[in-house]
DNA sequence: TGCAATTAGGACCTTGATGGTCCGGATTGC
DNA sequence: GCAATCCGGACCATCAAGGTCCTAATTGCA
């Protein structure tokens, strides 16, 4: 599915929240929460993660709380995923991890995967958070039905 | 890690080895089992996927085998991990499936994944099993250490 | 006609990573 | 000194990926 954790999707979102909120100020991980409607105890797992990563800072004490350190339109979007869900990698055998397959000496794409990252990396690197977050266009619920499960 | 499945992996070099042992002439899983160092079982399985979605053809009986439909440089990339992996999609809530997720109407990214999905997809379409499986260029171990977990 | 070789299609179990929660410690302002 | 925060982990449950195995269905050959 190639599918990016849960995780990142969120840190996207209070990214986002962090930043139409905040002009300077600070917002605190349970203020966050509220506002996002995640789990206060979620929220400042992403928001430590991500302070970890120096894409937002944090403040202790009484009147402490996060703040983003750059403009999301700075912020692009493989820095978030990077800090969140680890390097860019497809497969386990990137990048000379010796003994860990078998196979090694019969693979014939050993190595051959670092063009893909690279253009995955590259597509990657033009998104900014902000592009995400975007001006308009939240997508219409045209009916809040079930949950439907088109056809994969 | 953004990361793709093993079968993927698999797949790849089960693509390639029947692509250089069999020019009109078909491969037994075993076969290809021996000849790519893989558990025959989980070859089974790829090959049953693969043929599922088309990109190699089974024939059953006594001197049955497998072969490939197309010449591995007319297979794009995304076909097989279309194949092995699902359709290409990050996180969940894509393509609006209602209800899943709870904070959906403070979400303020919902709908906001797809111009990376098309970026990675573009990304991923221009590359073919033939450019994995390359002219020359099997990346050299240089030492035969440990694996080397460098910094994340 | 019977047998052997193969693919086809699932069921099944195990393992590891992810998602999520919680707790103690450090820091800061009042 | 106290309360409000962040910080750094540990911890556990769940779920999907990996992998194996079993039973048809098909085909060629003796």
């Amino acid at each position: 599915m190639l599918r990016l954790s849960k995780l990142t999707d969120y840190a996207v979102v209070v990214l986002t929240r962090l930043d139409d909120a905040a002009e300077g100020g600070v917002l605190t991980a349970p203020v966050l929460a509220g506002a996002t409607g995640l789990a206060e105890p979620t929220v400042a797992k992403v928001l430590k993660i991500l302070a970890h990563a120096g894409l937002v800072e944090g403040r202790r004490g009484a009147l402490g709380g996060y703040r983003l350190t750059r403009p999301l339109s700075d912020m692009p979007l493989i820095e978030v995923i990077t800090a969140m869900d680890g390097p860019i990698a497809l497969t386990a055998c990137v990048d000379n991890s010796f003994g860990v397959c078998e196979s090694e000496s019969a693979c014939p794409v050993r190595g051959r995967w670092d063009p893909v990252n690279e253009a995955i990396r590259r597509a990657l690197t033009g998104i900014s958070i902000a592009d995400l977050a975007g001006p308009p266009a939240i997508v219409p619920h045209p009916e809040p039905v079930f949950p439907i499960f088109a056809a994969e």
